[in-house]
DNA sequence: TAGATTGTTAATCGATTAACAATC
DNA sequence: TAGATTGTTAATCGATTAACAATC
């Protein structure tokens, strides 16, 4: 059992808004008890979708790729289904269990092996080319972490990681609470 | 020159939002003009604090360590004081212009070399102790990779890259905006 | 039953937008 | 001067909080 005024806690809000936001989607709780933890992570499973395995595909193993692809090995609602890199060197060896491949063979692949997401770790100039392919293959999310200017297409929900963004921010701030 | 439509759409949002935003810091546009570039630039770089370079140190060069080690070298407005991990193996070596330093060092290091940023890319167990090192170290803002539950000391900034939420909260945007 | 905590309503607060006077 | 766009005010909208009836 864990009660709202914990998870608000837990997520820096407050126990009214952690309340209010489960409730929009439903009744999860027990008055006078609180939540049950069990049920209420396959409830907002349910809610996100990863109730059952998403499969993803990830675009480019350098340092970073192959840091993602060994830690999103370990995530149990993520299915890997295949990893890509322009190089020819790197074809055919292994990330964990998960086998490079060329990146000429991510259209081809998605039609066999369709992926919900894809994740984007490639320097900035080949990215719009590789967003049209996973976009043509049907792929509905793309998380990338190089961030040049794109045409999203239609359809299509992407998302940055500016981790330099972040550390500017992060700088602001704790100057600002500094003060 | 920009105009506050313009950045509006390269921002997701709305020009009357970004002249009140940027108005709350000064007066940076002029009236029938917009917005000079240049010194655009140079106020929010002032207003973020990163019109000096900010010295940051890096824990954790494995994987995803190296990549954000080579990636900041090339982020003009920080400076890699230091980077540091465990394994004896890599000491000494170098990512770019940055040699590898025993982690231990981290706090005589702090001392000599005052960091205003941490970054956090080892695996959950160790970051605790690197935390308070860090803290004590005077180091006021840390980005960690590391999702392990944290005592955050006093007057420190802490925030969490999370790739899996990420994907967790992309897969469901993009599943909400298909419908 | 008494105590506790949810779900929800109404009240508050803050953020966004619309609109326009100021002015380049 | 005419046209354009900022900076800012007032109006709107949405999000958060406070409070409490429902109920475990």
């Amino acid at each position: 059992m864990v009660r709202s005024g914990q998870l608000a806690r837990r997520c820096g809000t407050s126990a009214s808004l952690v309340r209010k936001d489960l409730s929009y989607f439903g009744g999860f709780g027990i008055k006078g008890k609180g939540y049950r933890v069990e049920s209420l992570i396959d409830s907002i499973e349910k809610i996100l979708g990863i109730n059952k395995p998403v499969g993803l595909v990830l675009i480019g193993v350098g340092n970073l790729g192959s840091a993602i692809l060994r830690y999103l090995q370990s995530v149990p609602y993520f299915t890997i289904l295949g990893a890509f890199d322009r190089d020819q060197k790197k074809w055919g060896k292994k990330v964990g269990r998960i086998e490079i491949l060329p990146v000429l063979s991510l259209g081809d692949f998605l039609r066999e092996h369709p992926a919900e997401l894809g994740v984007i770790a490639i320097p900035p100039d080949g990215v719009q080319d590789v967003v049209n392919t996973l976009s043509e293959g049907g792929v509905k999310g793309v998380l990338s972490f190089a961030l040049s200017e794109l045409e999203v297409p239609e359809g299509m929900v992407l998302q940055f990681v500016d981790i330099a963004a972040e550390l500017e921010f992060l700088y602001y701030k704790a100057n600002k609470s500094k003060k």
